[in-house]
DNA sequence: CTTTGATCTGAACGGATGTTCAGTTAGCGT
DNA sequence: ACGCTAACTGAACATCCGTTCAGATCAAAG
């Protein structure tokens, strides 16, 4: 039998997270109970609501840790050189970053429109910062040349969406090792903003 | 009051597909109900059933209409001229094509993991020949040198990616135009592929 | 005007839902 | 050794779910 009542357990919280994260991903936030997120922790759903007042919060702290992640994932990458220097580093960041937290990418996506509209807020600010980033790197290749990018903000969006889809069809230990769907990426990406 | 019983109506069918359509695309399958569908077609959530089995193969006939719309919609356009034209007579296409049928796009893909197996097959051999008949472009623009494409296969993914990710952002009558829009994506869809 | 049959209603089925809470338990600090 | 209390159980709450079906209704056919 599963966890007998009275144990403490400091583990509860992180395998709650963990597992409502890979349920969400697999089923859906709607179409998976407290209940069964419970069993996967091996606990009563009325446990679960000491780590979470409520359904929709859990949702939204997945989603707000995820996007927090991604974005100091790459502030804190070392940030040298030149604007396609940084396009290059943002590029193998992304798909890196992703492809290692594939459960949380997917959530964070599909589940927006489960969110409150004060979390979906969040959420979408969060969202809007990483796409900044990226902007920022445009506008730079701009200004000193080695770019040519018409509408800077658009092609953020379009060269986020195109890395991200890698997570549709990636698979570790598949053809392309994670270097060499960097380096095929990157390519494209490049050539994308070229002059 | 809405409709009252008895009386004959050829319309409830594509009401019921077009309110579940709506209904999915807003809040996901798994959390709209029957009832609430029927309250949207202002019928009885029994009188479904005199259209669609259950709600699941109603989900499924609306994701395989799509998809073998999107198809035929693209077998259908005028095909002649170099691989580069094919290139750009696919992107313009497809940016047309999904932004006006956000809702159809936005249900095929977010709601495959609630097909069963057998439905999900399905659907995912209509997407796979979707990618097909961009990646024979792909090929055919390598084998005559007017692209360089590493890995046709990958490429065809990450632009249909980035592609479909117009729709997460594009609304009519916002600040471009859709033929703006399609020329923005042409632009970087040519150079991406270029040698 | 009558009959027919497609269409829809309204109620019912068993079961699942998120959340609450009084009571039980087990390990820590003393 | 023992009490304290965080952690958990198990039952309960009202409500909703997809689906079925006997019976009511009404447009159209004869």
């Amino acid at each position: 039998m599963a966890r007998t009542q009275g144990s403490h357990s400091d583990i509860t919280g992180p395998r709650l997270r963990a597992a409502a994260l890979a349920l969400f991903a697999r089923h859906g936030f709607a179409a998976v109970s407290m209940r069964r997120i419970a069993a996967e922790v091996g606990v009563q759903a009325g446990a679960l609501y000491n780590y979470t007042p409520d359904k929709q919060t859990l949702l939204f702290d997945l989603m707000r840790a995820h996007m927090e992640d991604l974005l100091a994932g790459w502030d804190n990458e070392a940030r040298t050189g030149t604007a396609l220097e940084a396009l290059e580093a943002f590029t193998r960041f992304h798909i890196r970053f992703n492809t290692r937290r594939a459960d949380a990418v997917f959530v964070s996506y599909m589940e927006l429109r489960n969110l409150t509209p004060e979390n979906f807020a969040v959420i979408e600010g969060l969202r809007r910062d990483y796409e900044t980033r990226l902007e920022t790197i445009l506008r730079q290749g701009v200004e000193d040349g080695s770019m040519t990018v018409a509408e800077p903000r658009i092609a953020s969006m379009a060269l986020i969406a195109m890395l991200t889809g890698v997570n549709t069809w990636f698979r570790e230990h598949g053809r392309l090792s994670l270097a060499q769907v960097e380096a095929v990426y990157w390519n494209m990406v490049r050539k994308s903003v070229a002059g």
